[in-house]
DNA sequence: TTGTACGCGTTATCAT
DNA sequence: ATGATAACGCGTACAA
């Protein structure tokens, strides 16, 4: 029930003990050249005095902080709490801690939190890309500082560096033929901005599971969204007014989809049955609605966070940056509800 | 595009200026005792050098991290998501920065989680419990280390200490208030384990509330649950059993609601007429529903985390301890959806 | 106004 | 097997 205001060094142990700090040290840190009998004292006293090592002490001296950084667009959303989540406990697992910092999709919140990460000197970074990013200068610092960075779900395209990623092309194959072998044969898919990779990749994607399904593609059945929800509409209502509509859709993630549904309700349409719906990333929410989506397209947030991670590990363990740049892709996959 | 492989250190500066050290750390920090001139120097050359402090230097001499800790069970759940999210927020507009860890509702995790965020000497703690922790012991020894701790959302009971909370007391009077005024006299309570807090709260409110509005009570409508789905469905099963059942259900949680919508339509049982349901906290989900609840009680999961990452923030600015225990205690209220 | 000297807690190196 | 010393980068009392 003492009370240490002034915490326990190693200094101190060495006093009572008549012997040296670095004899301490040793002791504490089981050095072989320490004889059994002086190490027991020592980690006897340091017991009962309820030693801790400073850190901060530790992290000077070794310039290592057995921390990361995490920074991702927003932790309340699903997806990446899910990743954030299995992020952590790949890092505890190899006794690191994690920083976090939220973009909010912010380019300039992204580079202060990038400058924060590296004043707080973090052993490495993991990255998901806001939205709005497109100057990507900050990689080549980091190499510059010789902190790596590994991205994960949404990462800078043609940039060699370590990235974790889910290919959206098996999925949506999948949703095709899932379409497909129910007789569907106008398909649309409801994209987000133009702009985006994520929109770009699932158009080209798109357009080719259809041809490789040998269904027609026809423009007028791809459609862009702001996202936002009378971006959604605007878009479904363009569909709505097509002289043949379509009888399934392609929703470029769950948050869209929940608009469609909601459009449809109140156009009267009816969902699984006028009309049929596969999104990306799956929600736990389907099964407990009324008519859920036929299915969605699981990108596995936690998987890629993990392995991110993973890979983040083996670039902090070994300084060699003569290896080649780990890649890893994670193959989506439909998921039916 | 020179690579400091060595990062640049404030002796360099002074070496290359032909000047001391301190005068250089002096200059960077605007010490009034330093010339103009010499400041200007100073300040133009580490600029050109692209110097950057080394924090762990600083933390090390300063006893200071400009980090916290927050421990909350688990990341990918929407409430704790959210509150991590605003307090990463207000922790950024303090210049601090935020170390995560989950505790999965493992009384040995939050230990491991603590001891680890007291080694990395923290600044102070922001925790949320989990639901198997009984031992409180380390909030006594977090005292003696001086570290301050900030509990929000599950608290501890019956100790002096800083916490904020939402009094679920006001949303429940709101949601019988909402039951009685439909003409509901039969009113359940789909309760969580009765060795938790969260229950023992929801009933001891419950029962206040029933007697407020002139209602009476009866254990019969108050059944218990695991959370599982199992035990939803079991509780569910034991209020279809009865010869009267309820016409209106105050259900644990959103998680809780979601079964009770499933097993409703699975027995064919019509919600939002032949029963109807509140429940805690608020999924932005619902709206989507065909049948969503009446409303739910909203506990504000931002605001607690913010209001949490404030009082802690007040605590590590000044170490007088002398104050009053800082508490602060939201309402509850209930959400139509 | 500036420089000198020291200390923060730990560990690596060299000596004994 | 153990001790003495230096060093990590920075801030600051004290001296000049």
């Amino acid at each position: 029930m003492s009370k240490p205001n002034k915490p326990i060094t190693i200094k101190e142990i060495a006093r009572k003990l008549r012997i040296s700090p670095s004899t301490v040290s040793r002791a504490l840190n089981d050095h072989p050249s320490i004889g059994l009998v002086t190490t027991m004292r020592v980690k006897k006293l340091a017991e009962e005095l309820k030693y801790e090592p400073n850190q901060t002490a530790i992290f000077f001296k070794q310039r290592k902080t057995f921390t990361i950084g995490v920074i991702l667009p927003k932790l309340s959303e699903p997806f990446f709490a899910s990743a954030i989540s299995a992020i952590e406990e790949v890092a505890g697992d190899q006794k690191f801690t994690v920083l976090l910092g939220q973009s909010l999709d912010n380019p300039e919140r992204e580079l202060n939190i990038i400058n924060s990460f590296r004043t707080h000197r973090v052993d490495g970074i993991l990255m998901s890309l806001g939205k709005n990013t497109t100057n990507l200068d900050f990689i080549e610092s980091l190499h510059k500082y010789e902190i790596p960075i590994v991205f994960f779900d949404c990462v800078p395209e043609d940039v060699e560096v370590p990235k974790v990623y889910c290919d959206l092309s098996t999925g949506i194959q999948e949703a095709v033929q899932a379409f497909a072998e129910r007789g569907h044969t106008q398909i649309a898919l409801v994209n987000g901005p133009e702009t985006l990779n994520a929109s770009v990749e699932r158009m080209l994607s798109f357009k080719k599971a259809l041809e490789d399904h040998g269904l027609p593609f026809d423009d007028k059945y791809v459609v862009y969204s702001d996202l936002s929800e009378e971006g959604n509409y605007a878009a479904m209502e363009k569909l709505r007014m097509l002289a043949d509509r379509p009888s399934a859709i392609l929703a470029f993630n769950d948050y869209v989809t929940l608009d469609i549904i909601k459009f449809a309700k109140e156009k009267g349409i009816y969902l699984g049955h006028d009309v049929h719906v596969i999104s990306f990333a799956n929600y736990s929410m389907w099964k407990y609605m009324d008519n859920p989506p036929l299915g969605s397209i699981e990108q596995y947030p936690a998987e890629q966070g993990a392995q991110a991670a993973k890979i983040l590990f083996q670039l902090i363990d070994k300084k060699e940056s003569d290896a080649p740049i780990p890649n890893h892709i994670l193959a989506s996959k439909l998921v039916y509800q």
